[in-house]
This record gives C-alpha cells, structure tokens and sequence, in this order.
DNA sequence: AAACCGGGGTC
DNA sequence: GACCCAGGTTT
C-alpha cells in the first residue's frame, strides 16, 4: 500500500458523501448505480437511481420490464443506449446467469455496457478484486500528482495512467480506494478550481509545485459539432396526432417523436413545401399550416440541432403515414420515452 | 485510432 | 459560448 493510498484513505473515511449505493454490497445495486453514473453527475443521477431501485428492486424484477417502460423512467438522462444494454444484460444475468452476476474483471468485461471502467469498479467495490478504475477524475487526479502530461483521450495516455493507478492501488481494499480516488477527484480535485488549499496530497501535487493545475490533464481536442435542422409535422386529426419510433443507427435510437423532415441545411417554409419528403407525408393532400414554433435550438455534445414544430390540423381524412406512426393524443405522449426536445414542446403547449 | 452517442452544470 | 463529466460501442 502506497503512502498516497494511505492518505486518500483517511481523507475519504472522513469526507465522503452518504450516496445509497455506498451502503450496499448488493452487485445489482453496484452494477446499476455504475451504469447510470457513466459520463454523469451524482446530482444528475441519483433520482433516476432512487426511481430504478423503487421500480426494479432486483435485477429479476428489471429483466421482465418491457423495454419502453425502462427506457420511459430513463428518460432525460441521455445516451439511451446504456439503457437498452442495462436492460439486456439484466436478462441475461437472470436468464443465463441464474440471477447472480460474475464475479471477476474478465467475466463482468463480456455485459453489454459494461467497458473496462465499470467492471473494474463491480469487481473491486461488489467483490473486492484488486483492479484499479481510470475515469476522469482518476485521470485528472493522476495527471496532477504525477505530473504527468501524457494526453489522456489516447491509447497512449489509457496506457500510462492506467499503469499509474496500478501502482498507487491499495490491493487490501481496492473498492474503497477506487472510490476515494474518484470522490477526491469529485469534490476536491475538480476540473475548475480545484480545492487545493483543502487537499490532503497537495504536498506530494507535481502540478501544484509547479504551478501547471491548470494544463493538467492534458486532452486532444475533439472534432467540431455538426448542424442538423429538424422540422416536426404535429398533424392534429381528431385530437389525435402522430408520434413514431426511432430505429436508425443515430442520436435517440428508441425513443419517439413526430413526423419528420431533416434537412442538412435551414429552409424557409416555401422551400420546405417543395422538398420531396413534404410530398410524401403529405400524400398528395394539400394541408394547411396553422402555427410554426419558433427555433428549439438543441445542443448535444458533438450535434447542434435546431429544430422547429409545424402545426397541421387535418379536418378531413387522417392523413396516410407508414404503418410504423401510432395515432395518440397529444396527452398521452407522456406515456412513451421522448427526446428532452420533444419533452420541452409539449411543455411549452401547455 | 477515431467517430459517435445526451444532457445538465459551471464558469 | 466553451468546457466538463463516476465511458462504451461501433467503424
């Protein structure tokens, strides 16, 4: 055991926040607090924690939720995919694994949405495995103490600090070293500001000595967002309108919205009307528009979208959609999982 | 190795 | 507006 181990031991003893899943050893628990805190906030992802235990006790209960209710209660948390991947990997620890998850890095590393992070966390925090987490703030932390100006998006850096944190590895209590490392990061060691006047290692801090906290870590700069210009068709037939599932290889895959028309760049009305797609969900009919929201501008980490709701009362026949739409009201949309785009509108009719 | 996948908080 | 985050999967 390292003398920084030992120190960041003590400090977390003292210092570490009272989080539910810190008082359990339950690997359901562990595994799913995990999944939902991938690449998200404590803050962030403690009420959705709170809903999936209350509704999915254990990993039985969620292995028989339909799809669409996981996806409704994971709704707003973004990156949908870590809830279809919870979802078939819970099915596949009920169904295969007897209800029990495996116990070893190397097994827990073949789930769906478990990486080398989380199961490096599962196997040293639910079974006490001596293997080391690198996440961001490990990284961060690393970085700073060591000095250590290796980028950390590259194989290069995963292979540097990851050796780095092997080395300063408590391997008498790797779960609860990981998790002081993570929460000095947290809450001490942060990105901006960093505490340092309150840190227990700042005597040992390379980048502190040397006045560098604010190059490290050091990180290779990602590509440029792209523009997307959505434009929603809300049809309203009868109090009813028509919402469809997204299937495609693309941002929100499972989760519902309108009717849609993506253009790569801004059109004007005039020119939205003439372009083939408008053709095909208008089938011919000559709808009139009663109401065009103004711009939702949508930001993702690596899409900007802007996007607009065009509103389409229909007083005669229901308009001819493919067969994938679902007739709904506009009340009832609360059942399904949408976009936070999406959830804004209706938010916004009301 | 690089691109892709959300959303909210912070400064 | 820019940056960050308790990463994983796909290409």
């Amino acid at each position: 055991m390292s003398n920084i181990s030992e120190i960041i031991a003590e400090w977390y003893v003292h210092n570490k926040r009272e989080l539910p899943w810190r008082k359990t050893k339950f690997p359901y628990c562990i595994w799913l607090s995990e999944i939902i805190l991938q690449q998200t906030r404590i803050n962030q992802g403690l009420k959705y924690y709170l809903k999936f235990i209350d509704q999915y006790p254990d990993v039985h209960m969620l292995a028989s939720a339909d799809l669409d209710d996981v996806l409704k209660i994971w709704q707003g948390l973004g990156y949908y995919t870590r809830a279809r991947n919870m979802h078939e990997t819970a099915r596949v620890i009920a169904n295969q694994f007897g209800g029990s998850f495996p116990s070893s890095y190397k097994e827990l590393l073949n789930l769906k949405g478990i990486g080398k992070y989380t199961a490096a966390a599962i196997a040293s925090i639910a079974f006490g495995e001596p293997v080391p987490v690198v996440d961001g703030n490990v990284y961060r932390i690393l970085a700073r103490v060591f000095g250590e100006h290796t980028p950390v998006n590259t194989s290069e850096g995963e292979s540097v600090f990851r050796k780095l944190a092997e080395h300063i590895l408590d391997y008498r209590n790797p779960g609860q070293h990981n998790q002081a490392l993570m929460e000095l990061g947290s809450l001490i060691c942060r990105p901006k500001k960093p505490l340092c006047h309150d840190c227990p290692l700042a005597q040992y801090c390379r980048a502190k000595h040397s006045g560098l906290i604010p190059d490290l870590p050091v990180k290779i700069p990602k590509k440029a967002s792209r523009n997307r210009y959505f434009n929603y068709l809300v049809f309203m037939h009868h109090e009813k309108t028509y919402i469809c599932k997204r299937n495609s290889n693309d941002i929100w895959h499972s989760l519902y919205e309108f009717p849609m028309i993506e253009t790569s760049e801004p059109l004007n009305i005039k020119q939205l009307v003439k372009h083939k797609e408008w053709e095909s969900l208008m089938s011919g009919s000559a709808y009139q528009i009663r109401n065009i929201s103004g711009i939702y501008h949508h930001k993702l980490t690596h899409q900007n979208i802007y996007a607009r709701f065009i509103d389409i009362p229909v007083n005669g026949e229901a308009p001819y959609l493919e067969k994938h739409f679902i007739s709904v009201t506009l009340d009832s949309i609360v059942q399904y999982a949408v976009p936070r785009l999406i959830e804004r509108y209706l938010q916004d009719l009301k």
